[in-house]
RNA sequence: UGGGUCAUGGUGUAAUCGGUAACACAGCAGAUUUUGGUUCUGUUAUUCAGGGUUCGAGUCCUUGUGACCCAACCA
């Protein structure tokens, strides 16, 4: 989505979009190429989501290609599972990569790259341990010093290096460092760490290599590899910049960009790895995919589609500034793409029996009711209209609050595509509690034909008890009860507990009773669900996306 | 305290040789409504602070202030 400025008409840019179009203009690329590099190490989150959209959108409006490169550069963290679950959700998505590759394609070019350093006097083999690198390091204020292995000649340093290739040296005995600068400003210029020794299998090199290379001489030389022109990351990598642009230009090779932008923070939830994994092994949610976490195979299955997370994508724009995005973003656009596209049904969450007692047992009225107002074209279906009914706890009320218009004693609510009935009777137990209303419905107020003149203001949902179907409904709310928990002392601290309520006995209509997993609906006046993997052939399970908009319950916390 | 990045309504993002702050979400009010949904209308609210240049500054200069990042054999 782009935005016209009133004065000019003029398309609104983002920062990249600006230096894309200006490097196109230029004639600096005739067209260009992004990626996107996860590490295959765990799950996507939104944040990779707006990355995604981000990399492969630019591509695709400037006529451009985008790569999927697996940054499998530290064989102990990553796993193949990992690999297929990425790529399904990129697809999920909606993007196709152009290329599917991986940094470990390119172990053997590092490696005679790394070679090339050190033939040039730019790396050397440091067998100091990661104390004494660190105090050599310096630190931000004071320059570092020079360690003992800093001026091995050209010769023994590429002896040294095949060793280490070679397997000679366990684990950490020693490690390769470009020898630039001990003094700059920039801590990441002070002989940065190249590579370093691990006996490790690699989940598609193997036992090839017991010498991996790092981050930072991996993803520059990676990207100039595939000839990427805009490589994109986030803010944090401003400082490896220097050294991006240093590698490319000691081994001469093709001039990839780094360009650095905000990642963005959701408010009432928590994006980084390491605490979304806490919250898996530690058990507060049911697993990577509990429809609580904000992985996108998470949202998948609680029922946002890729439309609406595009959107979303978009909307949060792109910028350099730190952000804490308000959740409702988020809502707004699942709201918009399911309102058009879900199909209603009638869904009561906590039944309520009501007995029309002026409709015989046996006797059936058959109703009408839309599919989807907002999309006429997919018609009506037929609901039952009988003695026995049920409505949701909610829209009954005793004593009822001012401006309430649903039900309640000797009151008359229309039912939604039904009759209207008025409430006669309430029936209890011997505790107090209500166990059904006895009301009598208005024969001439037919939905549609209705000629009983009577204006009612409220309108319910509703089922017949002949046909309900029982369902197991999942009631998801935010995880986090604070606006950012990441800033908490304790973030695990601030967990909603009732971040999931579970009504086991639901009941749905009829024409919801075969729904297949991933299917979405609105349950008219309650919000928009998706049919959960969990169903079995005699229960589905649904989850609620997201619920409505929903003016009385805001009304009611005045 | 060395270096770096960033400061625009409640939130996020625009304002492209300096031309008089806009769009979306959220909020509020109303209209329509057989979903207290949707839709529609109206509305509240913004340039970190001080100084300077200029007819005119969010934009240029200057001095501050604040937030965040950087010293992993992680990415």
């Amino acid at each position: 989505m782009t935005t016209e400025t009133q004065n000019t008409g003029r398309e609104s840019l983002n920062f990249l979009e600006e230096i894309v179009e200006a490097d196109l203009a230029s004639g600096k690329y005739e067209t260009i190429l992004t990626r996107f590099p996860p590490e295959p190490n765990g799950y996507l989150h939104i944040g990779h989501a707006k990355s995604i959209c981000l990399n492969f959108g630019l591509a695709q409006k400037y006529g451009g290609k985008t790569n999927l490169r697996f940054d499998d550069t530290n064989p102990s963290t990553e796993e193949t599972e990992f690999v297929d679950s990425i790529l399904s959700d990129v697809r999920w998505l909606g993007f196709e990569p152009d290329n599917i590759f991986y940094a470990s394609d390119y172990f053997e070019q590092l490696y005679e790259w790394a070679k090339l350093l050190i033939s040039k006097g730019k790396a050397y083999v440091d067998f100091s341990s990661p104390a004494e690198v660190a105090a050599s390091k310096g630190t931000p204020t004071t320059p570092g010093v020079p360690g003992k292995y800093r001026e091995t000649s050209v010769e023994e340093n590429l002896e040294l290096f095949e060793k280490m290739k070679a397997g000679e040296y366990p684990d950490g005995h020693c490690t390769l460092r470009a020898k630039i600068d001990l003094a700059s400003p920039n801590m990441h210029m002070r002989d940065p760490y190249l590579y370093r020794i691990k006996h490790a299998h690699h989940h598609r090199t193997g036992d090839k290599w017991c010498i991996y290379p790092m981050y930072d001489w991996a993803h520059g030389q990676s990207d100039s590899i595939e000839n990427i022109t805009h490589s994109i990351c986030t803010l944090e990598f401003i400082p490896h910049r220097e050294l991006y642009d240093w590698c490319i230009e000691q081994l001469g090779i093709f001039p990839s960009k780094q360009y650095e932008m905000a990642r963005f923070n959701l408010s009432y939830t928590v994006m980084s790895k390491r605490k979304l994994k806490q919250l898996v092994d530690e058990k507060y949610v049911s697993g990577w995919d509990d429809p609580r976490m904000p992985t996108i195979a998470a949202f998948r299955r609680r029922g946002y589609t890729p439309e609406s997370i595009r959107a979303f994508a978009t909307r949060i724009g792109v910028a350099k500034r730190e952000n804490l995005i308000e959740l409702s973003l988020l809502e707004f656009s699942i709201r918009e793409d399911l309102n058009r596209h879900a199909l209603r049904r009638f869904a009561v969450l906590d039944p309520l029996k009501v007995i029309i007692t002026n409709l015989p047992e046996g006797q059936i009225e058959w109703m009408e009711t839309e599919n989807n107002p907002e999309q006429p074209e997919t018609g009506n279906r037929k609901i039952a209209f009988t003695r026995e009914l049920w409505i949701e706890q909610d829209d009954f009320m005793e004593n009822p609050p001012p401006k309430y218009f649903r039900l309640s004693p000797g009151g008359m609510v229309r039912l939604k595509s039904g009759f209207i009935i008025r409430c006669d009777e309430v029936m209890k137990d011997e505790q107090g509690n209500i166990t059904a209303l006895h009301c009598t419905y208005v024969p001439e107020s037919r939905s549609g034909q209705d000629t009983s003149g009577l204006k009612v203001k409220g309108v319910i949902h509703w089922l017949s008890a002949t046909d309900a179907v029982e369902a197991e409904v999942r009631l998801y709310d935010r995880l986090f009860k604070v606006e950012d928990p990441a800033a908490e002392e304790n973030f695990k601290a601030t967990i909603h507990e009732e971040s999931l309520l579970i009504k086991k006995n639901a009941l749905i209509e009829p024409a919801l009773a075969n729904a297949e997993p991933g299917e979405k609906f609105q349950f008219t006046r309650l919000g928009y669900f998706c049919v959960d993997p969990d169903s079995n052939s005699d229960k589905r399970v649904f989850n609620r996306t997201v619920t409505l908009k929903d003016t009385w319950a805001k009304e009611q916390k005045k």
